[in-house]
DNA sequence: TTATCTCATGACAACGTTGTCGCTAACGAT
DNA sequence: ATCGTTAGCGACAACGTTGTCATGAGATAA
């Protein structure tokens, strides 16, 4: 426990502000306001000699413009707003660094709001960022249950711009998405190709679009293969966590002992099931061959490392920006607003011992 | 791929603006300016009709105040800034997490700024955060090699106050830090008392103040039990991931074949070192007890669950806005500013099968 | 010489708020 | 009738910028 106090040197300046304004600068070198401005801004209109002085009344002063009486002026703030869940996880954090290095490349600075849990009230979040006169949104909460029914009717063209992820296409929504259908096609179609014929499937929590796809992609997969897809086979999870692989895997096993894989829709239901199947004596893959989804950094080192569906979330992020600043492109420069795009991205099958003979 | 285009429907004000402003209102409602400013700020020297009738007014059009003028008057933004690193990781993020459920239970926006590596420049992002106007900083990039000496010279009292996460104490500064020392003590005292007399440590990389911790409290702990350091005990990682968990379990059975445990300096490198003791033979933790460090959420699903340290990161965020917010308080009461604060949170030893007999 | 032109600079309004102060009408007290 | 008092409301300046326009000095052209 330190107690050192720091000590204080400022420069002397004429008000008793924390910082310098275009003011101070222009009586500490003896021009005007404008002129000042113009150092400040590279325009050229300025003789060298006086560039230089008022330069150096700037140094001296340790000016730094206010960007918010900037805004104020230009009518933008140069700022976008995220609105996201569950960054503690790997995929919503993977997505939130996407959207910050494209952001930050196009000149913005990003708000980031959190919800503790995706069907939590959002509109107060809403109102702040728009009170903020954030020029876009990027809405980055998983859709689950009934949250996005607002989208329809709380009128979207008097908010700013609005990117949504991962969400099923709508009339009228730019949306960034992956195609976790057919991730999950991927991954069964893998173990279709390994010889597996009783392929079961923990689901994530079916409130969820995501789960939701990635069952239906396990059902596609096992049709194709003219295969049944027996409700003995699958089992529901509240939640994308471990233990839900935990509970999954046991059931799944009571429910058809002659299973042969399992899709598990994460990586840590994955995780949960694998301990079991090692606890009940199942060799992996050879009796039991296991496939996850989202390709955590520790899948690769699971015991045996985990085959699994790699999705290119940074690039969900960095996509979303783009098309959220052409958006806020085409609104200021009066044109028609942009139709809305929906984009996907095709996750890929990564191939290890957890599955292949 | 949808191309509805969105309907636009807008009420009709006297300005082209995208948001309505207290002139509009003003103008509808038949009142001056202040009279509308009294009612969106609930004073009460306004006569209930009035309040009314602007009230209508302000739903009517919409309106929500602009905080970025707001901010240029009061000098004050509500905002926070936080400069952070590797939130794609558990640990960064859930700090952030805390970070930004204390802001905005205290009324503050976050501006989020990511760096790609701990050593990366950031004076440009500093700059921004500062024309931006925000009232305070919180340091949340780990602290490696020389990436704090900045602190010392370029004079922080010009600067917003800032809190700085995870670091050594300095005088004159604001940390808040998990006591990785202290922790790292914890787990190789649990490791005494379950009989081990040869501990390895896999350090993290010693450029970073948290590993260089984490072996001091190795060292530490085997000195307190009158046990040797030996450097055969010892390997050094390059990052924190499970691959030099691998690279150090070979190395350290190699050095030190009688080796009867090991502390991981991260739950991702004792991850690794299970899967190279698996493929050995090891059995742990009948011959191995192993140790991590973070308590991951998938720690405890790992085979055998890990035995890991438990740090408090939400909570080291949240700690670390509330100093910020005590200094911010302080600086503009024109008080004598606040005597630096230093916090160390006491991490907690999470047993689990990995190193219990 | 005078008219025109360019260059460097400054005065002023505006962006959307809020704080200060002043005004008017109504009211009660004397 | 006169004098405060108060409630309700508006005019105005200010926050820190930038855009528009005006101004004056000097250079150039007629």
């Amino acid at each position: 426990m330190t107690s050192v106090s720091p000590k204080i040197l400022r420069v002397h300046k004429s008000n008793n502000h924390l910082h310098a304004t275009l003011r101070d600068v222009a009586e500490f070198a003896g021009v005007s306001i404008k002129t000042v401005s113009r150092v400040v801004n590279h325009q050229n209109e300025i003789s060298e000699e006086t560039r230089q002085r008022v330069q150096a009344a700037i140094d001296q002063l340790d000016y730094r413009p206010n960007v918010l009486a900037r805004s104020l002026i230009h009518q933008r703030s140069k700022t976008l707003g995220v609105i996201a869940w569950g960054i503690d996880y790997y995929g919503p954090s993977r997505t939130v660094v996407g959207i910050e290095q494209e952001a930050n490349e196009l000149g913005y600075s990003l708000f980031l709001c959190l919800v503790n849990h995706p069907t939590d009230d959002h509109q107060q979040i809403l109102d702040t960022l728009i009170s903020r006169r954030v020029e876009g949104i990027i809405w980055a909460i998983p859709e689950v249950g009934d949250n996005r029914n607002w989208v329809q009717t709380n009128h979207l063209d008097q908010l700013p711009p609005v990117v949504f992820l991962s969400m099923a296409a709508r009339p009228g929504i730019s949306v960034v998405s992956v195609d976790n259908r057919n991730g999950a096609k991927q991954a069964v179609r893998h173990l279709l190709k390994q010889g597996r014929l009783k392929i079961g499937i923990i689901t994530g929590p079916m409130a969820w679009w995501e789960a939701r796809e990635r069952f239906a992609g396990w059902q596609e997969a096992l049709g194709e293969a003219g295969l049944q897809a027996s409700p003995a086979l699958v089992f529901n999870s509240d939640d994308w966590s471990a233990v839900n692989g935990e509970c999954g895997m046991r059931a799944l096993l009571a429910q058809a002992p002659d299973l042969d894989a399992v899709f598990a829709s994460s990586d840590q239901i994955a995780l949960g099931a694998m301990g079991i199947a090692h606890q009940l004596g199942r060799l992996v893959p050879q009796e039991l061959a296991i496939v996850g989804f989202d390709n955590t950094p520790e899948a690769a080192f699971f015991w045996p490392p985990l085959t699994t569906i790699y999705q290119q979330l940074i690039d969900v992020g960095r996509i979303a920006v783009k098309n959220l600043h052409a958006m806020i492109v085409a609104r200021q420069s009066q044109n028609e607003p942009l139709s809305p795009s929906f984009t996907v991205l095709k996750p890929e099958l990564i191939i290890r011992a957890s599955s292949s003979n």
